[in-house]
DNA sequence: TCTGGGGTCCTAGGACCC
DNA sequence: TCTGGGGTCCTAGGACCC
């Protein structure tokens, strides 16, 4: 029988903004944000700029007064430096326990009842080592079921004590009985407001409840919950699966109203749909593109169109055409475009994709010829080598105005000591 | 003027089969 | 006139997460 299990969840301080101070000391103590693509939001804060009272997922353009206010430093999000790091992290926090889940690019939880140490012991040398060896500064919550040891993760970024151990359900202080069923895992603003229509509104009273008239309420999901809450495990550390979608969309950096550029960007997002898919050994059967305007437009278009493959694929020429016609068909004049996107769907390993003996040559997957561009990519930089139907202007592609170097991926941006 | 992108899981309902 | 029950698979939509 397997000990109890023991959860851990380490999770990386203001993940994106901490990857920015790290090659700019200069900025420590100081209020930094990060944007989403397009500098379209705020997705990350230091401290200091928590406490100008910055929201998260905000707008940008509502955060500008504050920001010019206070001399807030803005950045446009590199994700060739957060993945990096990420992995970074991540190398160092599996080589204290290898029972481990990548939960997210900053998050991870770590299965901790078979380690010899206390836990909070380990918890204490892992951050200590995360933070000297790559310069992230991590919190760890610690108790008997993921849901709790959220709770945890949350109560050590709040305390400043950097970590939290729960041991079980009745240890739950009363500070914590208190705060707002929003405040967990899984409950978002559609959950809280069913909830508090029967009257449940503290993390206490969910853990109270009755299972049944919560699963009727909130569905299994929501049972699992209360279970959690009592400290009954009933989610496990995850294996890593197999993507069983690839989506590549983005929005324009502005509205586009004719049909040349949206058949470029829908190219450019098959092509990057159909690198990631190689990347993963995997191939696709179903391909999709759906285009529409703004939600907030005052002309909302928004629709979508699917094509199947007979034979998985995993070439680029085919997903490129496949997308580019469901574009031209799913284009409709007199409308301000905002987005375009590309999903793979019904995806299998690329090994078992059963061959079609009698297709014509030029229907074929060119595997070799694939590999060939993913490799001269890889070595030289991504879109060294792209098809014409991506388009060389690219006058739709995202805002970017912020964006620091990537310093530590690609060898023209690396740091450098004055 | 300006509101991200990439995922997962669950449920309900329809089609279809024996 | 009367028309089952149980199962699977698929899809769309909802909700949530970081």
């Amino acid at each position: 029988m397997s000990p109890k299990p023991l959860f851990a969840l380490a999770d990386c301080n203001n993940f994106y903004a901490s990857c920015e101070r790290l090659f700019q000391p200069a900025l420590n103590n100081k209020p930094v944000i990060v944007l989403s693509n397009n500098d379209g939001c705020v997705v990350a804060r230091s401290n200091e700029a928590k406490a100008l009272g910055i929201g998260m997922g905000i707008p940008f353009f509502k955060a500008r007064k504050l920001v010019q206010q206070h001399g807030v430093k803005v950045f446009s999000s590199n994700y060739a430096l957060y993945g990096d790091m990420s992995r970074r992290v991540m190398s160092v926090l599996g080589s204290f326990c290898p029972d481990m889940e990548i939960y997210s690019i900053d998050e991870a939880f770590l299965q901790l009842n078979r380690m010899p140490q206390p836990p909070m012991e380990l918890a204490l040398k892992m951050r200590q080592r995360v933070h000297k060896w790559t310069g992230i500064p991590i919190s760890i919550g610690i108790a008997p079921t993921k849901v709790l040891a959220k709770l945890a993760n949350n109560i050590a970024k709040k305390q400043k004590t950097g970590q939290f151990l729960i041991r079980d359900a009745i240890d739950i202080r009363d500070q914590l009985r208190q705060l707002p069923v929003t405040d967990l895992w899984g409950i978002g603003k559609r959950s809280t407001a069913r909830l508090a229509a029967i009257n449940i509104h503290t993390i206490d009273h969910l853990r109270q409840a009755d299972p049944d008239l919560i699963r009727r309420h909130l569905s299994i999901v929501g049972e699992r919950i209360v279970h959690e809450l009592n400290g009954i495990s009933h989610l496990d550390l995850e294996e890593i699966q197999p993507n069983k979608q690839i989506l590549c969309s983005k929005s324009f950096g502005h509205r586009i109203t004719t049909l040349p550029p949206i058949l470029e960007a829908v190219s450019n997002y098959a092509a990057r749909a159909a690198e990631k898919l190689r990347t993963q050994g995997l191939a696709t059967s179903h391909l999709r593109v759906f285009l529409q305007t703004g939600v907030h437009d005052a002309n909302v278009y928004l629709n979508s169109l699917s094509h199947s493959f007979l034979i998985p694929t995993a070439d680029t020429r085919h997903l490129l055409h496949a997308a580019k016609r469901l574009a031209q068909q799913l284009f409709v004049e007199g409308y301000r475009y905002q987005k375009v996107g590309v999903m793979l769907l019904d995806l299998i390993d690329r090994r078992l994709v059963q061959e079609d003996l009698f297709l014509p040559q030029e229907q074929k997957d060119k595997p070799k010829l694939m590999h060939a561009i993913d490799n001269i990519n890889k070595r030289l930089g991504r879109d060294e080598l792209f098809f014409a139907a991506q388009g060389v202007q690219r006058p739709w592609r995202m805002i970017s105005d912020h964006r620091s170097p990537r310093y530590t991926t690609c060898w023209s941006e690396l740091a450098t000591v004055t």
